[in-house]
DNA sequence: AACAATACCGAAACCGGTTTCGAAATGATT
DNA sequence: AATCATTTCGAAACCGGTTTCGGTATTGTT
């Protein structure tokens, strides 16, 4: 649409020195009309929008931004706000994520405004803020939590946005999410079928809709599968490595303790191989592990850590597509996507050494 | 200053519906008069002032930015481009550092609008495009390279910038800066003092500065302890793991093998480890790695990996110091910010399985 | 009490665009 | 040629703030 580009053969001007005044005076144009022209109003004749069009890029005229944004009465922008990061970030998602929303985001012709979470003040604040200054045209929210405050803030003002995962009101907003259950659901599957009968799992934090679902997918097939459910070899964990560390601690110690420990993201993985090797259990050997996210370091690690993976940019892109959508018509109904991810098999997961096989074939 | 903060316990207004001239209405004055009230003009009289600030709390007036922004032809935005990310991004700098850089804004009231580069066009383009259309008063760039044509651009078009890294032009801007030479020359000097004397070196690109400064410290501190410089020990990179491994392979299958290898980053490390694997080689009995970065996942692998570490935090903290300083004054001198890596030993180094004492005490 | 200085506020221009409305010019119709 | 419809553009309002300027009202001075 707006293919100003002032080619290098130009003489030189210094960029954003030109008014739209300047391009009207110039062509004894009011400057209304000019900005019809450009803008492919049909009430131009194409004689001028022409002429427009070439002093324009003769110029190397660009709207202000600033002044277009008060006119319209919309900033052609998007917030996103970092949660408070933890004191050991394990994860590219977050920078991944930012830049295929950033991608995505400027094929639209908006801007992604990237703010950070004070761990002081409440969660919704910064929301607050940038929706009362009107930084924002609406928020791309990721990370939720079942019964999540921002949703329940931006859902009471009405202001437009999309989540990357579900939460209690799913209902009544847009949403996007990797389908945990299904994944987990797979994982275990191919766990059982390599001969594990004792699988442990290291949760998320409860507030976290996605590891709920991760652990659902985790039962519900060892109940399909008629393996008795242990409730110790479910362990909670909080995502981090350090938690994985201490949830393998109690799993490993046991009087019988699981051939196999599915994660809720890798960086738990990553703590549970720690504390595999601590306590002298062989990955994978002694130890099947997977996790959940497809960090790329997983692939450089001894050994490779199989895991859940997903396309960041596929989510990004498809979180931007919702929101434009419900920006460019608020009352449509509320829809949702769902990706699935997939086993990526690295070699951290393999048969257990002692197969005790009972008859898993059939349930009856 | 700007502490508008609307109870819960007053009636509930939407957000952002209460313009400046409602609120003069209300009041009986001018939107001016207002205006000035509200920003501390001394022409205003303490009681109207106070009137002012209260019916503005009350009815929880904030000022629309776009209008604000036009009015005072200033964006309060700082632009972050990131740069096209590599197919495998093993490093959590980029969104650490975004964290940091957004929450310093946040304390001088500039926002952050983050950009992604586009790998089809030219690398200037996304920040001619920002300064053409007035979107941000300056630029926070990282990963210069010596000759940058982002910085060639800024420079020519007198764009506020401060860079993350030094450049061929560094005496024209302000830069902030890890030293990485001296960085390498106490990695270097560790490992001699644990007695290796064949050390390799895996760098990155040529076209990074800090690359080439990594590699300098290293070899002035062979020098400075009397080793001769090898040159078959020194071995390019790319930064990647992929790249660290071919490196290392390169290095490792010598007929003089060295005791020790020097990374220019961890995820070169990783990959340093990974062949080490591969071909036999015990870490760190056999070989010892150091990598530079202090990524969090270092912690978790097998040897943990010792690394060259700073405070992204404070990295980010200075930068957003320096632009501002510039923002308010353009014209002072440029003045730049040097800081020091630490080494963080956590176990993937050591002294050498053969302890070939040559006599280090003296260069005589 | 007359006058100058000061405090305080209203009026209006301005930032740089967009959009509505109406008028003039053009073309079509009869 | 007169009338009407259409095309094309100018004029002006508007978006929501900030800032300059000038005029009262108030205070201070002698």
């Amino acid at each position: 649409m707006n293919d100003v580009k002032a080619g290098p053969e130009e003489e030189w001007v210094k960029s954003g020195e030109v008014r739209i005044s300047d391009l009207a005076a110039e062509l004894g144009l009011t400057k209304g009309t000019v900005s019809r022209a450009l803008n492919g109003y049909e009430d131009i004749s194409k004689k001028t929008r022409k002429r427009v069009m070439e002093a324009a890029t003769k110029r190397g005229y660009v709207p202000t931004t600033q002044a277009r944004r008060l006119a319209m009465g919309l900033t052609e922008t998007i917030g996103l706000v970092l949660p408070p990061m933890p004191s050991q970030p394990v994860n590219t998602f977050v920078s991944e994520f930012i830049n295929s929303v950033s991608a995505a985001l400027h094929l639209h012709g908006y801007d992604l405004l990237v703010h950070s979470a004070n761990s002081e003040e409440s969660e919704v604040e910064p929301y607050r803020r940038l929706v009362q200054s009107r930084k924002v045209d609406g928020f791309i929210i990721f990370r939720t939590n079942e019964k999540d405050p921002r949703v329940n803030y931006l859902l009471n003002e009405g202001f437009p946005f999309v989540t990357h995962g579900r939460t209690a009101r799913m209902a009544e907003h847009d949403w996007f999410d990797i389908d945990g259950e299904k994944a987990f659901r797979d994982a275990t599957s191919h766990l059982i079928k390599l001969g594990h009968q004792r699988i442990g799992f290291i949760g998320g934090g409860k507030e976290f809709f996605s590891a709920q679902l991760r652990l659902k997918g985790f039962r519900t097939m060892l109940e399909e599968s008629c393996l008795e459910k242990v409730p110790s070899l479910e362990q909670p964990g909080d995502l981090t490595g350090q938690g994985g560390e201490i949830a393998a601690q109690n799993l490993l110690k046991l009087t019988r303790p699981p051939t196999a420990i599915l994660c809720a993201n890798d960086a738990t993985a990553l703590g549970v191989m720690k504390a595999a090797r601590e306590l002298g259990f062989n990955i994978p050997e002694e130890l099947s592990v997977i996790g959940y996210d497809g960090i790329a370091l997983g692939a450089y690690i001894d050994p490779p850590l199989t895991t859940l993976t997903f396309s960041i940019e596929e989510s990004g892109k498809e979180m931007v597509n919702l929101l434009m959508r419900r920006l460019k018509n608020p009352d449509l109904p509320v829809i949702s996507k769902l990706a699935s991810a997939i086993l990526k098999l690295r070699g951290s997961e393999g048969p257990p050494s002692s197969i005790q096989n009972k008859n898993m074939e059939n349930c009856l």
